[in-house]
DNA sequence: ATTAACCCTTGACCACGGTCAAGAAAATGG
DNA sequence: CCATTTTCTTGACCGTGGTCAAGGGTTAAT
């Protein structure tokens, strides 16, 4: 698809609000921004990274798909829930690293190419330090990953992700039962019987609405990252000390 | 410990070597170097990074620990092997995110004060590029990790550690079975046990050195990423088409 | 309304890898 | 060098979560 002038002006204000862009001059932008490709996939749609397209940036305009990466059994692991302003950056990926991208929802993505990217992070250092600022959170948010995928039992897993949708989203789920099994590298009928658990102990869900008897029954599920977020942080009801 | 002269003459030119620092200036890296501490841990000890600690840049300068995560059941993650000359940069770590360093040898680790680190950042634009490398390649090896993990079954990741060791470390295992072993996310029994089934397959370790009755043996636990510095890779003996 | 498609739940069963325990082998240290 | 500790291996057992299958519930299209 053709960047048009009507595109630029419609993503503009969109654009500028990115944490990624914050902090830059503008003609360094309107020159970047005047690269981009827009594009858009369907539900259902499965696309991979190969070594070719890999040296882009992506930000996810609208819509919801998963990072997921296949091996040859077909089992799959997803890496990354990828929401709106969401954005990937393969571009340092060695070339036979293949992750894929599955569609949960219609999505437009857009995408610069890599010599722009390039360009901007040689011409701007703000740039770079905001590079730097995604890249690091993705580091950390990798290894809470991994931490949550190796040392929770299937019950905490989910009791962690609700506490995550609690503080972050307010009592709501933000994505489907079995998306969100897939993100925790469970399958949909453990989640479904870790709800199960979870409800002796006061916590219900009605559809997407997380829903407690007394309010502190999600707390035992709670790490210190996610809790630092909570209202009730290091107060008297907060189990982290 | 107070840095000295003496320190730094002695491990200038080393420090110099570390891709991190290439392509700086010299006077800048000079005025950074002067703000190194250099510490000393002994095998056993464990450390945790907490908050005030965290805004630092570590090299290992000599000896070996693994970064890891802890649970409140004593359970534990590695989240990386920390070898000689390898880095870690947790400085943009949320301050609730604790890992902890256990010393599998003694060590000598450097580490640089904050403010020397974004100092040396906000003057010098290779040097944030060299920060966006080390971060990507972090990126991207926790989400092999992840796959690894996840994906792969006790045999499947046994060998594909072993394929690792051979194209990489010349058919040598660089660390102890435990080590290895808790790196892959399984008990050292499990390890053992699948090195006997591997072994049915013509795998034989012999302290630390892999031998193998063809060759070809390991092919089949090969990902892509690691096979990419095989010399064999795509060629007619390859397993990656 | 009716059907189809999809998502979720529940049950029965099973396999992989963890646990515990004991012994073998290797490394460490005086 | 032998003594002691640490690491590795093997066996028996068990528990968690995956698999398979069937049924319920919800949503959307006709």
């Amino acid at each position: 698809m053709i960047p048009t002038k009507e595109h630029l002006n419609r993503y503009h204000g969109y654009l500028l609000k990115l944490p990624i862009f914050t902090g830059l001059q503008e003609e360094l932008l309107e020159q970047f921004f005047a690269s981009i490709q827009v594009k858009e996939f369907h539900k259902g749609e499965v696309v991979t990274f190969d070594a070719q397209e890999h040296a882009k940036l992506y930000i996810n305009y609208d819509g919801l798909f998963k990072l997921i990466k296949i091996d040859e059994r077909g089992d799959e692991i997803v890496l990354r829930i990828i929401d709106k302003k969401n954005i990937i950056s393969p571009m340092y990926f060695s070339p036979y690293y293949d992750v894929a991208a599955d569609f949960v929802k219609n999505t437009t993505v857009f995408s610069f190419p890599q010599e722009a990217v390039s360009e901007l992070i040689q011409n701007s250092h703000q740039f770079s330090l905001n590079i730097i600022s995604f890249l690091a959170e993705q580091v950390q948010s990798l290894m809470l990953s991994s931490e949550i995928l190796q040392l929770k039992t299937a019950k905490e897993k989910v009791g962690w992700y609700l506490v995550h949708a609690k503080i972050n989203n307010s009592f709501e789920l933000p994505y489907s039962k079995s998306l969100i099994a897939a993100y925790l590298g469970m399958k949909p009928e453990s989640f479904s019987r870790a709800l199960a658990e979870l409800k002796k102990e006061g916590v219900r869900l009605e559809n997407k609405k997380i829903l407690l008897k007394n309010g502190d029954e999600l707390c035992n599920y709670c790490d210190k990252v996610i809790g630092s977020n909570c209202p009730f942080f290091h107060s008297e009801r907060c189990v982290h000390d």
